[in-house]
DNA sequence: GCAATAATGTAACCAATGTTACAGCACAGT
DNA sequence: ACTGTGCTGTAACATTGGTTACATTATTGC
């Protein structure tokens, strides 16, 4: 675990840090697909992320969805921050992308290194910092941009984060980030397919150019 | 300015802080509308709310506005915190709500007090959990709200942060806030006045029950 | 008091998005 | 090959919210 930590953590925390997450840590591997916090779950542990990605959503009461964000490796979530702090239930929820690894620490170390390592007081703070910012930007997009916008920012973001031009998704799952409807989104992306710019096939998206 | 920090922030702060803040803060009063930072300013300080409230919104490269919250007296702005840390330009404004009075610290002891006292550290994370939660909840409402239930809200916390029940507001302000047109909100008002809830009057909204 | 200005009321219309319904097609399992 | 299920395409329609236009009313400055 030692090595995972240097290669995506070396570079933000000193070497006393380092092993003393190695040693409280437990090492993760979690599959694609799989649910690793739903609303209203207690947070037990926060995630260092190692390799992989986590989709992290909100839902309202009737179950809609929308995106929030994704979490790739080097990166953790606030939102796990947050609940510790005010002790409080998950208000968001949290899906694995790829399959992905990660290391478990838990939460009470959280306020301890915050006093001793001014490298974690750094992260803690960058963290929070990178996802008010990523929040804010998903309120534009949802608050100042059409549906079209927003269907083209999400296929960016998506081939981003996957390092891959073929999108894996319905339209139907699509449709679920955006908290739109099927139809909708089939529309559009029909729509982007005939100005070329994508492939559409079954459970599956090609990417041709989205600039 | 030691009596203002001891009432608003003696809960929160142990004495060495508090006088460690009165000596290096600036008392500032400001008058209701003014502009306190605008997109793109440097940030200079961090404002400690003593009295009144700031109304902080965002805003898109079209000027649209979108209301974000209020900072009440014993708050500070996260946002501040976020644009600290990351050296960038503000990317959100803020403008005076009411009469406020507050105290300005320079950034540069954010950081020296955040490793130095314990209660700092604890106020700061606070901060930034609550506005986090503060911006999903506005993002809960232009997701999954529609405009009469999103106009409902902005009154009630509109009441609830200037304390009267009165409103004084035109209804471009109102439509601004919310990032509508004039004509909606005018249509969305008037039903709310046919069901008995409000009052119309030029320049102001007086509400009878928002329940 | 009178003109200029700002705020509000209202109608008609338009655009974007969501909904319902159904057809066609692909694929998995038998 | 057959069938059931899930995915996609598409049309018709409803709803919400935004736009334009203009009348009416209140307020301010003279």
């Amino acid at each position: 675990m030692i090595q995972e930590l240097k290669d995506n953590y070396g570079h933000l925390f000193e070497e006393d840090l380092l092993n003393e997450i190695a040693h409280v840590g437990t090492f993760k591997e979690v599959p694609a697909g799989f649910t690793m916090m739903a609303i209203g779950d207690y947070v037990r542990g926060m995630p260092l992320l190692v390799s992989g990605a986590i989709k992290v959503m909100r839902e309202d009461k009737e179950g809609d969805e929308l995106l929030l964000y994704y979490l790739e490796s080097g990166e953790t979530c606030s939102m796990t921050m947050n609940c510790c702090m005010g002790q409080t239930k998950s208000e968001i929820k949290a899906v694995a992308e790829q399959d992905t690894t990660l290391i478990m620490v838990p939460i009470q170390k959280m306020e301890e290194w915050t006093a001793k390592y001014k490298t974690w007081r750094d992260f803690v703070f960058q963290t929070y910092h990178n996802r008010l910012n990523e929040v804010l930007h998903i309120l534009d997009s949802v608050a100042f941009e059409k549906m079209d916008q927003r269907l083209l920012n999400y296929l960016k973001e998506k081939i981003r984060i996957n390092k891959s031009n073929t999108i894996h998704n319905t339209h139907q799952e699509i449709a679920y980030d955006l908290h739109s409807s099927r139809v909708v989104i089939s529309r559009l992306l029909k729509k982007l397919e005939q100005m070329g710019r994508i492939e559409l096939h079954r459970n599956h998206i090609k990417i041709i150019n989205l600039a």
